[in-house]
DNA sequence: GCCAACGTTGGC
DNA sequence: GCCAACGTTGGC
């Protein structure tokens, strides 16, 4: 069970559209370190659900990945702006997952919030100019994030997350 | 294999 | 809207 966080722009797609979709495909990605860890996930792990580009960026929602790493298909579709001519239905290069809301934050975290956490030091997210926008978290992120969200702390415990579903 | 040009991301 | 940081592309 790992820990991940995921960057949307809210004026695309932010944590209310996924609630409202129920279930989103997580295509689109065409950055090679952030599809390696697309690939990376596993059913039922947890992500941040972080708006960027937003006034101010920040952690909205968690997610769960519900299905794990397949083609995405807009690789192959021409009129797609995700559309890749090098790319090939026998060696497909980019992959998406899927993934499911979890809960609203009570508040959302900013950037500079978790800028001021220690446990968030050194994160790809954290870093100056990173756009990274698939990352992993680490247990003590992950629960520091929620913690300063208002989330009480045994809700952030994330069997009880994943016990709520 | 180098690196300049270019496009994109995303905070500000 | 600006622009710094970064990744990718393609000429050489």
């Amino acid at each position: 069970m790992r820990y991940w966080l995921l960057k949307s722009e809210p004026d695309v797609f932010g944590y209310p559209d996924l609630e409202r979709a129920g279930r989103e495909p997580w295509n689109g990605v065409r950055n090679y370190q952030a599809r390696n860890f697309l690939r990376e996930m596993a059913e039922d792990d947890l992500c941040l659900f972080y708006h960027s580009n937003a006034k101010p960026p920040g952690v909205a929602g968690v997610a769960r990945v519900v299905r794990a790493a397949h083609t995405d298909n807009l690789q192959f579709e021409a009129s797609s702006p995700y559309f890749d001519p090098k790319s090939t239905p026998e060696a497909p290069r980019w992959s998406m997952v899927e993934v499911a809301p979890v809960q609203a934050l009570p508040r959302v975290v900013t950037l500079d919030e978790l800028r001021a956490l220690p446990e968030w030091a050194g994160s790809p997210l954290t870093g100056k100019g990173s756009r990274l926008s698939v990352l992993p978290v680490t247990a003590e992120q992950w629960h520091s994030a929620l913690l300063a969200s208002g989330l009480a702390p045994e809700d952030a415990e994330h069997h009880l997350l994943t016990a709520g579903l």
